[in-house]
DNA sequence: AGCACGCCGACT
DNA sequence: GTCGGCGTGCTC
């Protein structure tokens, strides 16, 4: 053992799913730049290397006597995340039951994280000629002679032989090939081709023979004039700019073999540069739009509720100009020299949102989501710990990880939104929560913002936790949507509807239509069918992987599972009896889509929902055609709840309310709210007239009632009946515990010991264990225990038990092969 | 998460 | 008798 005194000890949190942090010991030649936040590279175990961030640096040596490894390399002379940050990082593994380093992997852009990879490489000690080798022995060392060090997966890939890890290995024992470990940096910036002219600035004689020798190639010459024209050679009162080498050929309008000419004849030459990826050019910005009185009145209660409370909720109905009070707000922050983060749903991050608050902030406004590529996430990452950050930050859920500094405000948007809460992979962790905790612990403030508020949040608003201001009038002439429902099973006996389209919502969609308006038509299940059956036998096909039975998609002709993303064909004949009788029940949007491009021809109808919009932009297409009216119906998932602003909707409509109510937990009856009176507000957003219709077959739901009268107010007050009469929350908090097996017995009996171990402690507040819904997920049985703790005990002490059962748990054979993990607050 | 070390079946 | 299957436990 090395003699401890006098040395500097780092505690690393590693990129991987253990708990606690790990000491490596700081050469001295580092000690004075390691800093807590600062990423290093570290070996851990026998060979891999991992970029980890030192969570702090001590000089008391641990005590636990194990061997302490060396950091290998600092890899930041300042730190990329802040103090601030890793205190969220904590708090986030403490609070949702996660391992620190799995809140990391969710905390830092890929590209900030190089990993080791292990490679297979030629031994340069070993000679050819002594060795009597086998064919395929010798054509790898060719491949490798060629391309140099390889991966396995590589390898596999370039000799088309899935068993070639033989060959390696035999290798490996002759001394052939060596394996090492390479560090790879997956960050690359952004570079792009520049040019310039190798004529001294000022030196006009010499620009006047090159003139001259290109007089005869009146394209090369017309390409001098636009490099001149561009970097502002002549223009000797201005500084000169750096050309690259597209704009050139767009400017001048030639071919690059112009340039190549020029290139040759030794007036010009290129260069590579790194670029910013953010050089758009500043917008002119506007000022802020006037607020109504409303508006202004709700400015003026939120800065008022700031002075005294950490959050305020700010409850505005569809249409009331939220997104207007948040700019005031924002600006005024901004000029305080304050940041503001601005969080959103993923799906309601369009360029309608963006633009908007382009147009006011310019070059204050940056975006982070997640269909950036890896590259531009750490470019923004580091613009934002840059000198001269931005000051607004717009992003989805992970955006409360980006390492801001100076926050003043956390805005979140539709706070009541379950896609803020991640649910896999770990952390579980709910982005409104933790930017509560972030600006509580840094003195910013919070806006919540909704026209649905959360059950929890609106509880604590109206109970002074939080500040509640309303806004309750719509914006300009904007109403409120009048709302049908039509009762499916009256319309089916009447012969008034046929299959799941009644009369009265065909009629009010060709009434729309004959109007030159636009109608979105929602239901909640994608693909064209969801039951599949054999008419002869019964067969339905099934996943193979999970519980579920398959849903059939017309486009491919293939069935697929949803959960997890496994297809097969549809069989002609029935796999079971044989007979050619198979077929399809229920409605998806693919088939709704169908419907209605039968039912109303000549008109055009999209389809929103996963699977139109796998691609990087085509949701935004899809979105912009239906703005620009190239679109008359719009079908989709929740999709097309979310944000979309247009003013050609007259109609909407839910194609069957049912799958909404029926789901099995606490939360069914928010969430279907919250649905229904979002996908209303896409009608008559502007002007008036706006008119939704809910078809369902239970007509009397209470919940329907709410939804048709736009009444939050009543819908909350059953709502919180409820959740006090049952327990649930805000009365209590609830912890789902999930275990996984492959084999289905083994995931009970864990579960039912589990379970029995908690109520000794916990007694009524463990319910289960349960199978959940779908019972098998990925060849894994699940089994679930619902965890049910008053809202005014000790989260700390349920958790420290809950660790304490499982460890005493986990070494019984019971246990083995059976994963936990915690889901604290689930959506 | 990797990866190495360690105990039981189908092969030279 | 060995090669190798993946079960189990450790990584600063």
């Amino acid at each position: 053992m090395f003699d401890r005194q006098g040395t500097v000890f780092a505690d690393v949190i590693l990129p991987l799913p253990l708990q606690g942090t790990f000491t490596y010991s700081i050469p001295q030649e580092l000690a004075a730049k390691a800093a807590a936040g600062s990423r290093v590279l570290v070996q851990f175990g026998k060979k891999k290397y991992y970029t980890g961030v030192i969570a702090s640096v001590t000089t008391i040596p641990p005590e636990k006597p194990y061997e302490i490894k060396e950091v290998m390399a600092l890899l930041d002379d300042y730190p990329v995340t802040t103090r601030l940050q890793l205190r969220l990082w904590e708090w986030i593994s403490e609070y949702y039951l996660c391992p620190i380093g799995d809140v990391l992997k969710a905390a830092l852009p890929a590209g900030l994280k190089p990993e080791s990879q292990t490679r297979i490489g030629l031994n340069p000690a070993w000679e050819r000629e002594e060795t009597n080798l086998l064919e395929e022995e010798a054509a790898l060392i060719t491949i490798l002679e060629s391309r140099g060090p390889m991966t396995m997966e590589d390898i596999v890939a370039a000799t088309d032989n899935p068993e070639a890890t033989l060959i390696v290995d035999s290798l490996i024992e002759q001394g052939v090939v060596e394996v090492a470990e390479h560090v790879v940096e997956r960050y690359r910036p952004k570079r792009e081709t520049m040019v310039r002219l190798l004529i001294p600035r000022g030196d006009h004689s010499a620009l006047h023979d090159a003139m001259e020798s290109v007089s005869r190639a009146p394209r090369q010459e017309k390409l001098l004039m636009a490099w001149l024209e561009l970097s502002g050679w002549m223009r000797r009162e201005e500084e000169m700019r750096e050309v690259s080498r597209q704009e050139l050929l767009e400017k001048s309008g030639v071919t690059a073999a112009s340039l190549k000419g020029l290139q040759e004849k030794g007036f010009m030459e290129t260069y590579r540069k790194v670029i910013n990826r953010f050089a758009t050019p500043v917008s002119s910005v506007q000022p802020l739009a006037p607020l109504s009185s409303a508006q202004e009145r709700a400015l003026k209660e939120i800065t008022e509720s700031f002075a005294e409370k950490t959050v305020t909720l700010l409850h505005g109905v569809t249409s009331s100009g939220k997104t207007e009070v948040y700019s005031h707000l924002i600006s005024r922050v901004i000029a305080r020299g304050e940041s503001v983060l601005y969080l959103v749903p993923e799906i309601s991050l369009t360029t309608q949102l963006t633009d908007r608050l382009r147009r006011v902030f310019g070059d204050e406004l940056i975006v982070y989501h997640s269909k950036f590529t890896d590259n531009e996430r750490v470019d923004i990452y580091r613009r934002i710990l840059s000198d001269n950050p931005p000051r607004l930050i717009l992003g989805v859920r992970s955006s409360v990880f980006l390492p801001i500094v100076g926050l003043g405000l956390i805005i979140v948007d539709e706070e009541h939104e379950s896609s803020f809460k991640q649910y896999d992979p770990a952390p579980r962790y709910n982005a409104r929560d933790a930017a509560i905790m972030l600006a509580s612990q840094c003195g910013a403030k919070v806006l919540l913002g909704s026209a649905t508020p959360s059950i929890e949040t609106y509880y604590k608003a109206t109970h002074g936790k939080y500040g509640l201001v309303t806004l309750s009038e719509r914006f300009g002439e904007a109403c409120l949507p009048e709302v049908e429902i039509i009762d499916m099973r009256e319309a089916r006996k009447k012969k008034e509807a046929v299959g799941i389209l009644s009369n009265r919502l065909r009629y009010a969609t060709a009434e729309t239509l004959r109007g030159g308006k636009q109608a979105i038509m929602f239901q909640n299940r994608r693909g064209f069918a969801p039951v599949v059956i054999c008419r002869q036998c019964g067969w339905t096909p099934k996943c193979e992987n999970c519980d579920v039975a398959l849903v059939y998609h017309k486009q491919s002709a293939t069935l697929h599972c949803h959960y997890c993303g496994f297809t097969r064909t549809l069989p002609n004949v029935c796999p079971a009896c044989g007979v050619n009788d198979i077929d399809v029940y229920g409605y998806g949007t693919e088939r709704i889509a169908e419907i209605f491009h039968k039912a109303f021809d000549g008109y055009r109808v999209a389809r929103m929902d996963l699977d139109t919009t796998r691609n990087k932009d085509s949701q935004q297409e899809i979105i912009e055609e239906f703005a620009r009216k190239e679109t008359d119906i719009l079908v989709g998932t929740q999709m097309v709840t979310k944000g979309l602003d247009f003013a050609g909707v007259e109609l909407v409509g839910v194609l069957s309310a049912d799958t909404l109510m029926n789901f099995p937990d606490f939360r069914s009856n928010e969430r279907a709210f919250n649905m229904l009176e979002q996908v209303a507000g896409r009608a008559g957003r502007r002007g008036q007239g706006g008119k939704v219709m809910i078809q369902t077959s239970r007509p009397d739901e209470p919940l329907l009632n709410f939804v048709r009268n736009h009444d939050y107010l009543g819908f909350y007050q059953s709502e919180i009946a409820d959740r006090e009469a049952f327990g649930y929350p805000p009365f209590s908090r609830v912890i789902n515990i999930y275990l996984r097996n492959k084999d289905s017995r083994k995931a009970e009996g864990a579960a039912r010991l589990l379970a029995d171990a908690l109520r000794q402690t916990f007694g009524q507040r463990v319910l289960g264990p349960n199978k959940p819904f779908v019972s098998r997920v990925n060849t894994w049985y699940l089994q679930t225990i619902m965890l049910k703790i008053e809202a005014s005990a000790s989260m700390k002490r349920v958790k420290e038990i809950l660790r304490a059962v499982y460890e005493s748990l986990a070494g019984q054979p019971e246990f083995k092969g059976t994963m936990i993990h915690y889901d604290v607050d689930p959506a």
